[in-house]
DNA sequence: TCTTTAATTGAGCAGATGATCATATCTCCT
DNA sequence: AGGAGATATGATCATCTGCTCAATTAAAGA
């Protein structure tokens, strides 16, 4: 007495995510009420319920908005015009969230995707985090095999244990390009490890790709007992310890700079795995974050050129032009 | 004891949809409710839902499914290997609206957009009709104006009067690409008229242009009482009289043909001012189209193969394939 | 086979949303 | 200035949606 074709059963996973895609495109884009969507495909009302909010959470239905807000595209034109950057998107912000990311991820999910799309052969590098990590789940799924995908950071602490918010992986995965991920730590335990590490093949094919690499996606964090690089433990205490002595206020890509976006010449840097941090002229370096805990590292990394683009929220662009120093 | 802006009074309808973006993006993106909406923006619960409501009905936000239904994706390729088309999208349908042009426009604007994004220079040949207006207001905004976007079809009807479905200004504007329309009715009262227009400067430039366009994407309707070309005026019933009476199941770009497929060689086609129906290879011709009324032309249009790609929606698409002659 | 645990389902409800309508406000014309 | 018509606003209510919880089913293990 069952319903279903010889298709549908031996792929469940596949089945629930059809369906979903379907409740959701007759609720968003059909406008269609729950109910009218039950009646339809014959299921209760809040199994529809649960399939349009399946759909959204796992981002098979998308959002964008498609209007450029007054506000938002002059703090853009003045980050652009101060610190003479390729661009600058800013998205809305959510008061009441400050440290929400939807906006910023769906920004640089645009121009990743913009990026991407064409397919004329293109290396492009990437950092971690929890920004790019969003960024990628809100990018539309292509097939790019001709396009390279570069780690610019390992995705491992000292420990072994892999990152959750390595990105290059997913990006190889959402855009179908081959992917080059970095095999090692953030952080070595000593200097001689990352020679050690550094001076392996796999390396120097990095190296290589990247003087290739049409842009960099890099995220932004802050240094201090706070900091996601402490959190996820890709920094001991001690590590953190000599950062904050040592004037740093923030990190691109594991590498940690002061105040006026000087990277600096300490032990910890020293021991920091990741390809060095250069913005080379014509490739672009984007930088995508915001929140108030990354206000002061995007002022020093903006201070110090480490960037040639960045994707803000508006509360994050109003900050940084404010002109009260940190 | 004004609050606004000196920019925000004289541009009321920016401010406007201003608004809207913002609400609507709280909204969707933000995932807050009216209320907390209505809170930040110091408005009244309503006026936010009137905005968000104002947000949806422009466009200004928009929806996208990015998940390849099962079911549309088998019957797209159905399509495409029997009929040897380059591509067929299939969107899913709505059964209790079988006219809905929702999921074609869609899937229309997104081949639009992936086919303007590019920086290369272009040329782009679009015909007329609510299906493919429809589809470029679902675009996104560009700004290309490398690209010239070129029509295949007049858009006024022989009292003069235009269509409000013209395709060319609109695209054009969409896209901020160069726009090429075509100054003739669809049907001239004469052989005589016709030729006298068709050796018009301007229409030996939208010949040119179309030598070089790498793809035209057009609408297709059926030929009848209720013809789309009459209910607008291009055709008086005298003109519909005599296409029936010659066999004509359905038009593209005006031009009727027959059930095999053939253009009709008969007095009103003579009379037909667009550029001639022919899809030379290597070049796209898009038809987007659905509905019930539509299947019969479509079946024709496949079989004398008018068509090299096929965007439509899955009960079309299971029309389509059935083998029920018409 | 029986038990335990986990996953699914639908009823019920509280809150969120969209529509209607009466009122207030604005605009344009005389 | 006055008034007709159009437009915007907020109160009210019906409907729609999302959540919780208890019941049921399915699955895994003893």
């Amino acid at each position: 007495m069952s319903q279903s074709s010889l298709s549908a059963m031996d792929r469940p996973v596949d089945k629930r995510r059809d369906d979903a895609a379907r409740a959701a495109w007759l609720y968003f884009i059909g406008d269609r009420t729950q109910d009218e969507i039950a009646a339809q495909l014959d299921l209760s009302r809040q199994a529809v319920q649960r399939l349009v909010a399946f759909a959204v959470s796992e981002k098979l239905i998308k959002f964008r908005l498609d209007h450029p807000i007054a506000s938002c595209t002059e703090l853009a034109a003045r980050l652009v015009g101060r610190y003479g950057l390729e661009f600058c998107d800013v998205t809305p912000s959510d008061p009441e969230a400050p440290g929400s990311i939807a906006g910023i991820a769906g920004a640089t999910a645009a121009r990743l995707q913009r990026l991407l799309v064409s397919k004329a052969p293109m290396v492009v590098c990437v950092g971690t985090g929890r920004t790019l990590r969003a960024a990628v789940e809100e990018m539309d799924t292509l097939d790019r095999p001709q396009h390279k995908v570069v780690s610019l950071v390992g995705a491992m602490a000292a420990g072994g244990h892999a990152s959750p918010y390595d990105v290059v992986m997913r990006l190889g995965d959402k855009a179908g390009a081959q992917r080059y991920p970095m095999p090692a730590p953030v952080l070595t335990e000593t200097i001689e490890d990352r020679e050690g590490i550094q001076s392996q093949r796999a390396f120097a094919v990095l190296r290589e790709l990247r003087e290739q690499a049409r842009a960099s996606f890099v995220g932004i964090s802050e240094i201090d007992w706070r900091a996601p690089v402490h959190r996820d433990g890709f920094m001991t205490d001690t590590d953190i310890s000599a950062l904050i002595e040592a004037g740093a206020v923030g990190e691109i890509t594991g590498w940690s700079f002061d105040a006026a976006g000087q990277p600096l010449d300490c032990q910890v840097n020293r021991r920091i795995a990741s390809l060095p941090l250069e913005i080379p002229p014509g490739r672009l370096t984007v930088v995508a974050g915001g929140g108030p805990q990354k206000v002061a590292p995007l002022k020093a990394a903006l201070k110090g050129r480490l960037l040639s683009a960045l994707i803000t929220d508006e509360a994050t662009a109003e900050a940084l032009l404010s002109d009260a120093s940190p």
